[in-house]
DNA sequence: GATGAATGAGGCTTCATTCAT
DNA sequence: GATGAATGAAGCCTCATTCAT
């Protein structure tokens, strides 16, 4: 939890601060982030860092679970899902929207995959946990309404289809994506222009494909 | 690459360093682990590490590409496949036997889970994107024969499927697992034991719901 | 470079900081110098010495090429050469100054003459190298303008003659007062004392011996 | 001093050891050469060196005060002097052979240079005192005799001349040759072919230039 | 509230020397 | 006599955090 010092800080001060924070987390991870760079490329003092959070691993809670989530929220704005969509549609278009945040910001993608990804820092470990288990009990919702609605086969265990979801929809889109264009997450990140070699209707076509695959793995018939 | 001075190594000795090595750098991760702590708890001098060694960066290396995977073979020995097994009956056995490992060996699982992720270590970055790529192709391989075979759909992307398998299958499982049994990663390394509260039959259900629907899914109808 | 923050300390914490590189690089050398030592004797922080420098390479880089000249000025200050003196009589005025501080600062005298070696030490070989290079091209400057003079025979090798000139009054003179005085530069490191063995008037005798000698071997006739 | 069981190796094994020692120590200097390199070329076990010498500085010893001399005499075998000659044409033919010497070994030359220089390194401070005290008592007598044969003016200090002799013809003769060349003695030893961009007739030139210099310098008139 | 200098624990690595085989 | 593995002290350097100004 940062300290009051930071939200009182004016937009100027603070904006290059939030940058550099989610830049450093982003390239380098946690335990490599260095908190001289982090001063440095956010124009304030080392010293400042502490009047702000009260550690190295708050500061990487707060982006993480803050300002995180504040900015995917912002870039997916105007994602409308028809009200009568079923489950597959639903996650068709979610997705899409995240793969496509994916693309064209790499950084947030790159943090929002560390954060469900276990980790071993024992600071931070902790925080990890408790994200993958909201975003599971998030999708094991979606999966149990769909179950109610005769949508998902019913004979089939709700937390191992809701962990395959995420998987198939989440980090294996991805994965794929990065295959597509041939490069790594940290060269992405890097260079976000190399997002730009696969085009909208590249990106739609394979989240369809993922959403089909998935509705012929779990669906009713 | 170990020096002769680690093979020759008597194995009354080389066993107590092994399993320290194991240890450290499956609790703690590469950057993490401390030489001291491997010198100290594997009964060896601080020097003589660098007498069995190049570097840190060498002794993660040879655990990861050698000694785990003689291991995960030596743990999978048994495992056979039916000669005329399917893609998916084939996946089915490979991954049951994984499973199994992941439970009874989770330091193994954690090494091996690490060596598939991406990481932002300098030092070992080549080495896990070389272990991913590796994989994937195998993956890869294993798809196109099976859809020779007319046991996948044809009008899939088989990057995109071998990906899922590798999801599903992959991590997909031991995440499931690990939910079902409600610890993480690092506390079942810590205490193997808790591996036991799921029945062989447990798993062999779940990998086998896990097989099912990943045929639903890209087989051919 | 040293950085900023060395320049920014208080007199009373870099005086003594100062004292400790200069005696430990003056009486141990490049490679043996020891940075713990160095801190302690400075009254420092072992972390402290990277808020002042980038590494050993540069606090002897520093020490070498900034220091050491400012201490040499200050101490030669108020050797005045006659305007109309030819190249000996310069010689001569300007050696002796050295000579006098080499006797009254020994560890000044260390540092100079092992910057004017060439070292087999990769860090700073290019470092003694550059000031080798320069204070030979001094010389050989003022040779060439004697030559024009008519001061110096001009069937000569002007190069040798500038390597003539730094042997004979440089190393050559300090060699010889060591002789006389019967200790070698280390013991008179250990104890400036020793250099009052020798009288001001000898010094002088000396030098101006030397310079005679030159002039005879290298001037016109 | 060498144990006798390194008197007693046979040739075939302690050749290739004393090259060994021969080049690591003239390339890298006392510090910096490495027991492990020095073992590795010569083709004997690390431990094997200590059957043979004391330790570091006794290989060292040995190599400088037994092996170096007995090269250079054997190298300098047939440099004749005629018998009527006076001090400079002794200095001239003596120099001359050294300088060749200096061109075609510069392994040899690096050592002896290195043997007549002052050191920082505790161990071997005082064989290099020793050496030059040795080679100072060695000029100083020629110099007294030349002196009673009237050769040499009677009113210079012969301690100074002596030193100057060895300055002129000795280091001051070889950096000239180096910046003839335009090489570092580091680089004239890695490639000894570098020597050959000078002449015979080129150092015969430079060294009786050197001798003819000292003549006008210190002789009678 | 802001600064940035100071700290010290801990990190990896090198190397001459010893010693059991 | 020969080997080469074992040692441990010492080396340089990094970095999150504290604290006086």
């Amino acid at each position: 939890m940062p300290k009051s010092t930071f939200f009182n800080l004016a937009e100027d001060k603070r904006g290059p601060l939030v940058e550099a924070l989610l830049d450093e987390f982003a390239t380098r991870g946690y335990r490599q982030a260095s908190l001289d760079r982090i001063a440095r490329a956010g124009g304030v003092s080392k010293g400042s860092l502490y009047q702000y959070f009260a550690n190295k691993a708050d500061m990487y809670q707060w982006l993480l679970t803050e300002e995180l989530p504040r900015r995917k929220m912002a870039a997916m704005r105007g994602t409308a899902v028809a009200s009568e969509a079923d489950l597959f549609e639903t996650l068709e278009a979610w997705f899409l929207a995240g793969l496509q945040l994916f693309v064209r910001e790499p950084r947030l993608a790159s943090l929002g995959a560390a954060l469900m990804n276990p980790t071993l820092e024992p600071e931070i470990r902790a925080l990890h946990q408790q994200a993958s288990a909201q975003s599971h009990a998030f999708l094991l919702g979606m999966v149990g309404d769909a179950m109610e609605r005769g949508e998902v086969r019913p004979d089939l265990d709700a937390d191992l289809v809701a962990v395959l979801v995420a998987k198939v929809m989440g980090s294996g889109l991805s994965e794929t994506v990065l295959l597509r264009i041939g490069v790594d997450a940290a060269q992405l990140a890097a260079d976000p222009e190399l997002g730009r070699r696969l085009g909208e209707q590249d990106l739609e076509g394979l989240v369809h494909q993922a959403a089909e695959i998935l509705r012929r793995a779990v669906g009713t018939p």
